[in-house]
DNA sequence: TGCCAGGCCGGGT
DNA sequence: ACCCGGCATGGC
């Protein structure tokens, strides 16, 4: 069991710098509770944010932005209010998976899970239908303060632009790498992943010729810098 | 008009 | 251990 593998070191800091120069805080999670920032992570699953937008704001006019109100209510009038977001059924069932682990493991209290050890919780709740790894870590990090590195399909896109992943390395593999490659802080991987996001929405496209905006191969060494 | 968006699951190799 | 189809809406 060797030490996960890194990334040029100092390269990601540097990136990170200079994206924060660039574009400034981005304030994120966008969501006004931690349990708002909870159903945000899983509605946005393969889901644009402003379809997601629609059925939060759905939830807020009916008063259902709580553990307790989503537990109680039916399953056919939540999936109702949902529909803008896609695949309504799935993440109906999902949502009411999550606030009935948050009832029968914590007894309905963010506090309290959150403050559980990140890797136990981590697992529990990658044990909710529905909630993977992305999920689990954008609400460990955005929503719980925990410092995990949320790896989304922009985070991926522009470290194999920039040919920095060898091989087809999983979920994990990218996250261990990611993590073991900075300061482990949750305040650095909020910021980070929320300008990823932002660079992978407007810039780092597929078959966008404005990829050099993206700029990482700016802070790399000549040998790993290779654009494909 | 098709293609895509801040994934995840289950069944088949 | 991978690979794939299904899940669904709204915007460009």
């Amino acid at each position: 069991m060797d030490r996960p593998k890194r990334f040029p070191p100092g390269a990601l800091s540097v990136y990170f710098d200079a994206l924060f120069l660039a574009h400034g805080p981005q304030h994120w999670w966008p969501g006004r509770t931690r349990f708002e920032i909870i159903v945000g992570a899983i509605l946005t699953q393969n889901t644009a944010w402003k379809n997601v937008a629609r059925a939060i704001r759905n939830l807020r006019h009916a008063r259902l932005l709580t553990a307790d109100a989503i537990r109680r209510i039916r399953a056919d009038r939540l999936a109702r209010l949902l529909r803008p977001s896609g695949y309504f059924r799935q993440k109906t069932r999902t949502l009411k998976s999550f606030v009935r682990f948050l009832h029968e493991e914590y007894q309905g209290s963010l506090s309290r899970m959150f403050a559980a050890p990140t890797d136990v919780l981590r697992a529990q709740l990658l044990a909710v239908h529905g909630i993977g790894p992305e999920t689990a870590d954008s609400i460990l990090l955005y929503a719980g303060q925990h410092p995990v590195f949320v790896v989304d399909a922009y985070a991926r896109r522009i470290l194999e632009r920039h040919a920095l992943l060898h091989g087809k390395p999983g979920y994990d593999e990218i996250r261990e790498m990611l993590e073991s490659s900075l300061p482990r802080n949750h305040q650095l991987f909020n910021e980070f992943h929320a300008l990823i996001v932002y660079v992978g929405k407007n810039y780092c496209r597929p078959n966008n010729p404005r990829c050099s905006q993206c700029c990482l191969s700016r802070f790399l060494p000549q040998s790993s810098a290779a654009i494909p």
